[in-house]
DNA sequence: TTTCAATCGTTCCAAATTTCACGAATTGAA
DNA sequence: TTCAATTCGTGAAATTTGGAACGATTGAAA
């Protein structure tokens, strides 16, 4: 089947967790407009999404929550999980590290490393933390997907040459400045103060 | 002068953090090209993002870096400076409060709550911690801009509300649920998990 | 001075994305 | 049974976004 833009991706994964949610309170049908109302989308463009997959939903009825779910799913993640590390595990590295959210979904968060002396060997939540020069070797062998960048900006790209050369593909970079990858790694960053910025300048009209 | 579409504005954030950073190296002159090789754009996208405030650049030459970032930050943020305010003050929240990018940026947190008794009253990095039943009162007497939802799912929505009761106009949102809010009310939505397995998926090419 | 190379700004075009419009399917009620 | 109402799925139009091409400008070198 055909690449999905990583839009699309990211809305149909929206549309996972929302259906997590409709059906821990029971709600077993679901339709394009209730989807819509709830994520704020379109219902054309859910619709739209949806239909990438298969033809699942009933005119006049809408969806089995379950079913559609376990389409995307299927579809998406293949019952994979995803195996994270993550580099800091200062303020913003252990709350990530504490993150409830991860623990009945298909994340994993599977090794910390840090280039403080002080906190090498400590467990956070059940993650160890290790020292940064054991990075390649342990991120091999726990077959890490993605790495996650929470060390001061400083030591930014130190840490993403640390990530590229232990063979990860796939980088969330939350410190705020750009990394330099080689094409074949994809970069996502996060980076608060741009996102309350922006969203700031949007309100402004 | 128009209103810039979002992804606009977010990257002519991200140009002026970069701006900062060439300065702060002693890089009075950046061209578009150069700057596209450090944030991973193009460089036509860039020098039409830039073309949308003022014809600043000098062929040849490139773009003198003080100017430009100041052109596009007048253009942007005016002299504003962002005023937050937080729900939540568990492990995330407290890595937000604590995050040392704010410091020197457009972006100040004036004030969290909490719903633990024993939070409230405290100060975290030298903001005071109230209960939530005062953010109105607060919230309007601080002139704050934006709310950051750090709160567990459950009460996510009451956050939001009392987001909305107190005059905000924007929203980010780290909690993984949706929130319903008047239209005029801007929502932006950061889920860690969704953002990992985004990525996931992106990469499995 | 003239020429050349680098870089900006802009127009035009292609691709991606969203919205619109509508036919098809299904249920429930008359 | 027939009709009305609802909702899905989708083709087409419209909008947005990104990219290619190119003229214009500038500084430097011959």
């Amino acid at each position: 089947m055909k690449k999905l833009p990583r839009k699309i991706i990211t809305r149909v994964l929206l549309y996972i967790r929302t259906l997590e949610g409709l059906l821990k309170e029971k709600r077993y049908l679901v339709s394009s407009k209730q989807l819509a109302e709830i994520t704020g989308l379109s219902d054309v463009k859910i619709r739209k999404d949806i239909s990438n997959f298969k033809k699942i939903g009933r005119p006049r009825i809408g969806y089995k929550t379950a079913d559609l779910k376990k389409t995307l799913e299927n579809y998406l993640l293949q019952n994979n999980t995803v195996h994270l590390v993550l580099f800091g595990a200062g303020n913003l590295g252990s709350a990530i590290l504490k993150y409830p959210g991860f623990h009945r979904s298909k994340v994993k968060l599977v090794a910390a490393f840090d280039a403080a002396k002080t906190k090498i060997g400590r467990k956070i939540n059940g993650v160890r933390i290790y020292p940064v020069e054991r990075a390649p070797e342990i991120i091999k062998r726990c077959h890490a997907d993605i790495g996650i960048i929470a060390v001061p900006k400083e030591h930014c790209q130190e840490a993403a040459d640390y990530m590229v050369l232990s063979g990860l593909h796939g980088i969330v970079n939350f410190a705020p400045c750009s990394i330099s990858v080689p094409a074949k790694v994809q970069v996502r960053n996060m980076d608060f103060t741009i996102e309350f910025l922006s969203l700031f300048c949007d309100m402004q009209k």
